[in-house]
DNA sequence: TCTTTTATTATAGTAATACTATCAATAAAA
DNA sequence: TTTTATTGATAGTATTACTATAATAAAAGA
């Protein structure tokens, strides 16, 4: 089976539809790859238009700045979990079962098939960790908020709320919570990775850890209200 | 009483000691006032230089770059935060106790008087949770570490960790649980300012809300294991 | 006291970043 | 065939993040 998922990403974050062309196409991968191996801080559109053998102007005339195009990365990212995670609770009856779910889709990396997404996942994932507090952590947040482009990130969460309250319609916190298990999720594989002294790692897989680390917190939290 | 803390912050931060001159504290203390006002990113040496009616050269011979100046004021701040952990615990035999101060630490504002230290408190507290995860979210964060300066912040997170340990010696992880605590701190009180819709804060003061969501989580998780 | 050394600014300059503006080439629509 | 719109190439500017060097002041030695 192979199929194709594409998402009506708000207009907000482009300026001219990536998806529209092909060298609009190969920006967003470029970015990607580059992100990833400068960090969000050292990626500049210059070396970016250098990697698609395209000007600076052409990447401006589709972004109107890194920090749109990062919001573009992610928005994608969000709503391709929402996706991933309104397939996976297909047909599950036990809310148990699809609250673990949603720490194994948290956790683990994006599947690797899935229709024309030729996004390097890997890399991808590897941004949305060390990146995506950065497009939040500004001071235009409260300006940027309103052109809703944080409603992917927030229907997620709804989303993982919902699933919390089912489990748990008495507990009182399901949108922090959910949050708070996609933040954690982030830092903790991070610190995993390059502060390990700031979790109890045992130098085993950090997707692993996370993933223990999560369901004990989720599960002790909801199961004792 | 009036009493002073001074910390040894580790030589690595700073090419110069700011505590040593009159322009460095200013340096220091205007830094604060701008990078709230200016958000990180806006900030910078020459503005910092303007604000203190000096050079640019003058404020590079202090710091390396904002980076590091931002790592020198989270340091103070992660060392100012284990003096007072240690000092509100002193005496307290009840862990349940120990584990609600350090809750109220984390999230109640920087007590105002304390000796010498005239930073703007709020705008400190401000920074804390507004800008401190990009001094480890770089590129770089493997060389930064090697230079110990993260050690405060290991530091702070290990000794919360103990407290954890004493209250419940069977719970798995205790560090990633206070590594937890901290960050999570951090961002739902931003959430809560910024995007609600993360939260359950029902418009009321995000410090207590915050503070009810991790003690809840916090006591939920370590009171059943 | 005068001179020499050292430290500390002030001035100036550079490479890179984050954009903007202009203009020509091309393609699509009328 | 002309008009219109869309592109991409070129160039240019203001700001940022630094560096290098000259000027000045303070400290130390003769």
């Amino acid at each position: 089976m192979d199929f194709q998922v594409s998402f009506n990403l708000n207009e907000k974050v482009f300026l001219r539809d990536p998806e529209s062309s092909e060298v609009g196409k190969k920006l967003v991968k470029s970015a990607i790859d580059l992100i990833y191996e400068l960090g969000f801080e050292h990626f500049t559109f210059k070396k970016l238009a250098a990697e698609v053998n395209t000007t600076e102007a052409t990447v401006y005339r589709y972004f109107e700045n890194k920090h749109r195009l990062l919001l573009y990365i992610l928005n994608w990212y969000w709503n391709y979990m929402e996706f991933l995670l309104e397939f996976r609770l297909q047909n599950v009856t036990d809310t148990r079962v699809k609250l673990q779910t949603i720490i194994e889709l948290l956790t683990q990396e994006l599947p690797e098939s899935s229709g024309k997404m030729d996004y390097n996942k890997r890399y991808l994932n590897q941004i949305i960790i060390s990146e995506s507090s950065k497009v939040y952590l500004v001071k235009e947040v409260k300006e940027i908020n309103k052109s809703e482009v944080f409603k992917p990130y927030k229907d997620l969460c709804g989303k993982i709320a919902e699933v919390v309250s089912e489990y748990n319609p008495a507990y009182q916190f399901p949108r922090s919570l959910s949050s708070t298990l996609i933040e954690t999720s982030h830092y903790q594989q991070f610190f995993c990775n390059y502060l390990p002294r700031l979790t109890d790692s045992k130098g085993g897989d950090q997707k692993t850890f996370t993933a223990g680390f999560l369901s004990d917190l989720l599960f002790k939290t909801l199961d004792h209200s």
